[in-house]
DNA sequence: CGATTAATTGATACTTCTCAAATCCTGTGG
DNA sequence: CCACAGGATTTGAGAAGTATCAATTAATCG
């Protein structure tokens, strides 16, 4: 589950090197919304290191979270490759380090190069088969089986601390929003959680203890 | 959001009479199965007539419908690009004309002609942006904003016969589960749009009646 | 340390699901 | 062509799952 695959991978030198030539280094502060839903992508962000969010904010200004970024991810691409709008914020979670190709380059390394374009291409149909996954579970499942769900996926992505925690800590509306649920819910099914030894807390940080149980509570068995 | 855009497009004619020369005709029938999640693809399909849809199967057997596909998609090229096993089956909704490219055929065009990837790009960037808006849409919409919303984006897309009906048949049940709710519950909130003249329904086929007023019920303002 | 925000728990209301029953529709065989 | 079996659709009633609102407690930040 963890993402190792770079779009830059297996370029030839000459090719790392011009590419290097067009970006440019820049930081995000934690919080800090790097693209825009609504807005024309200008250029593709490629991360160095830090976790981001996609999410969409809806009429009353809630927020969606559909899945995130971290080291080695590139993102504003869909944007660019589709020609439309952004359709999906995304924001930094904490600080973020990250090279910026304008608009321009991008397409130029994308026709010279079409390895470049293949490992793209390869992403995002990984995304693709992603989001199909949540889209079933958002559709099917209940809110108990949909936090089980994320909380093991969440685990498998991002990794354990040397505590052993989910190495990516998110609020409890921020958790709620992954699963499509109110804040309130699932807090109470955390505590259950909690309460039967599946997971165990501390601040924002959780810790699976029990994955198999979870597995089942969430209907995984593949 | 009638898709007329094929993978195909803007290839040279040399290119597509090697195209041409590597694909074979096939057929399939109403309701048969063209890709089986968990399976291998072995090639891709580029159909010529027919609506198609992708869907997921849970634990209980119920159907979770994803998207469509039609006249001029591409499909089964996520799971080859990926390189990961098929994750959503794809059924034929009607009689289906279709020509198929072996993997091998396939990956030959892909790597020589970089025009060719990048419409396929350029195609599942579409897909994923679209796969963010149901995500948005199950996790934060009422059954009923959902309705409508689909009503809507099946107009959109597979336009009208010559009475203005949808111009794409699905059982109840189908409706429903792209909605990812009760069979019952479809109907229940169709039944209420028909009495406040909404839609107008004859057996499976449904014909919008007050777009503007669907697009109030399911918060569409874009 | 206050002040503000986040997390938690309780009570209640609302939405949606499930089960059951009735009706409608469709294709098939007589 | 008609009757009929089997499935699809529709409606009702009650149960279950979630959301919302309110009140407390905990955590965080200047």
């Amino acid at each position: 589950m963890q993402r190792k695959i770079s779009a830059f991978r297996e370029l030839t030198h000459a090719d790392l090197q011009k590419i290097n030539d067009m970006k440019t280094c820049v930081a995000f502060k934690k919080g800090q919304v790097v693209l825009h839903e609504g807005a024309r992508a200008q250029g593709v962000y490629c991360i160095h290191k830090g976790n981001l969010k996609f999410y969409k904010m809806n009429a009353d200004g809630k927020e969606q979270i559909l899945r995130f970024a971290m080291a080695g991810d590139l993102i504003g691409y869909r944007s660019l490759l589709s020609d439309e709008a952004i359709r999906v914020s995304v924001a930094a979670l904490e600080d973020v380090h990250a090279c910026y190709i304008p608009k321009a380059s991008f397409f130029e390394i994308i026709h010279s190069n079409p390895k470049f374009s293949l490992n793209i291409l390869e992403a995002s149909c990984k995304e693709l088969g992603e989001a199909g996954r949540v889209i079933a579970s958002l559709a099917q499942k209940s809110v108990r089986e949909r936090l089980a769900e994320v909380l093991l996926i969440l685990n498998a992505t991002f990794q354990q601390d040397a505590d052993g925690n989910i190495n990516l800590q998110l609020s409890r509306e921020e958790l709620a929003s992954m699963i499509g649920t109110a804040t309130e819910s699932a807090i109470r099914l955390l505590s259950e959680f909690k309460e039967d030894k599946f997971v165990e807390t501390s601040g924002r940080k959780i810790k699976i203890l029990n994955n198999a149980a979870l597995r089942k509570v969430a209907n995984l068995y593949e």
